[in-house]
DNA sequence: ATAAAAACCGACTGAGCGCTCAGTCTAATC
DNA sequence: GATTAGACTGAGCGCTCAGTCGGTTTTTAT
């Protein structure tokens, strides 16, 4: 085996992300980051140029870790009905999240819209994760209007939004522990059914096709 | 007329609202409020123990504004049916959060939370808040649930909790001015009664009684 | 007019912060 | 064995910040 001990510069990736996380960007204080990895604070800076460089090379991370899981989960996602894909895209973001509640916890942090104000790179970024996030439950609802399984009265990607929007707000209840949210989730899941259900009677227009369908 | 001139700790009070809304609380410097008040940084000190206290100061006027607001609204709202009545209440809440931005915004700090975990006073506002919030959305929906427009199939406590999240999220998203969300408005009032409307045919059970319902 | 109280002032303090830099240690290269 | 380059160190610098303090002005009560 070769390298066996993580490198000094993995550590202070790993522990500040533990630290943003849990105390906030601006409360993770370069000493503490020092202390947690054993790392003199020179070699933090040795390794980054500044504190935001941290932050930021996490968040690059982040969305090379995350978003390709997504794309992994959306092309395994089973044949059922666009309605059945909605509701198991809710139960997977709301696994995601609380299985990675350290990365997602970063995407709520105010200091990533305020660099995203100056820094086109975060900006890009945090677009292309939340493109993602938007894209899967999209284009469960696409499917599910062509099968008529989601009535076809609102665009696919406003659903979309509304529907992300609707797990993210249970995800951040959650985090900031308020409401116990965990007696609400076969609630949520019936609630964004019956938005999105189609009801006129021309339910079952179109079933899934057994020609495979063109990307 | 006596006292045309606000005096120096509701200005204090004043601009701190703005600062802590636009910058954050740890962004926002005690120099930086001096300035813009006019008020030496001592007498800052005279008025309030500590920055804390006017965190807290602000939280609880917070409360003793915007509590009685919803309360009369409440009163005020039209005798329709309980399912109008909850479309009626998510646009008062679009509406109240636009027209004071910044008292919705220091909901939404992390600091907030942070410091309710360990400041019982912090914490009992933010729970009489968010209480007052669903309290409204609640007992829409319960009118709902008696006259039959809504479904009784999930409870009233729960529903509002569901609906209060998508409406709260939605405010979060214009905030941080990722997604236009103001071309969404439509679609989510029509998604929440999609979500809430009774479909069982058994719609026109109960009309709203004549007789005033004891409270 | 006078005394007491309340409001106000701004220079100051000390702790904590992000970050620098001159230099050491280690391991590969010649 | 000498040279070199990259990884690493930690004392310390410059600065910002919340909070203090001794003193002055303004208001109120007598």
């Amino acid at each position: 085996m070769r390298k066996t001990t993580i490198n000094k510069k993995d550590a202070i990736i790993q522990a500040a992300t533990f630290l943003f996380a849990r105390k906030g960007y601006k409360d993770t204080a370069m000493g503490e980051l020092s202390r947690m990895t054993g790392a003199a604070e020179g070699t933090i800076f040795y390794h980054f140029k500044n504190k935001q460089e941290i932050f930021l090379t996490i968040l690059r991370n982040l969305k090379e870790d995350i978003l390709p899981e997504f794309e992994r989960y959306r092309k395994t996602a089973s044949k059922k009905t666009g309605l059945d894909m909605v509701e198991e895209t809710v139960a997977f973001y709301l696994y995601m999240t609380k299985s990675r509640e350290d990365l997602f916890s970063l995407l709520h942090q105010r200091y990533a819209y305020e660099l995203a104000e100056t820094n086109p790179e975060c900006r890009e970024i945090l677009e292309a994760i939340y493109d993602c996030f938007i894209d899967i439950f999209e284009r469960a609802i696409d499917t599910g209007q062509r099968d008529g399984s989601i009535d076809p009265a609102i665009t696919a990607r406003k659903s979309a939004l509304i529907v992300f929007s609707l797990a993210d707000s249970m995800v951040r209840f959650r985090m900031n522990n308020l409401y116990d949210v965990g007696a609400l989730y076969k609630e949520l899941i019936e609630s964004c059914q019956r938005m999105l259900e189609n009801r006129t009677g021309t339910q079952e227009r179109q079933k899934p096709q057994a020609t495979a369908t063109p990307e």
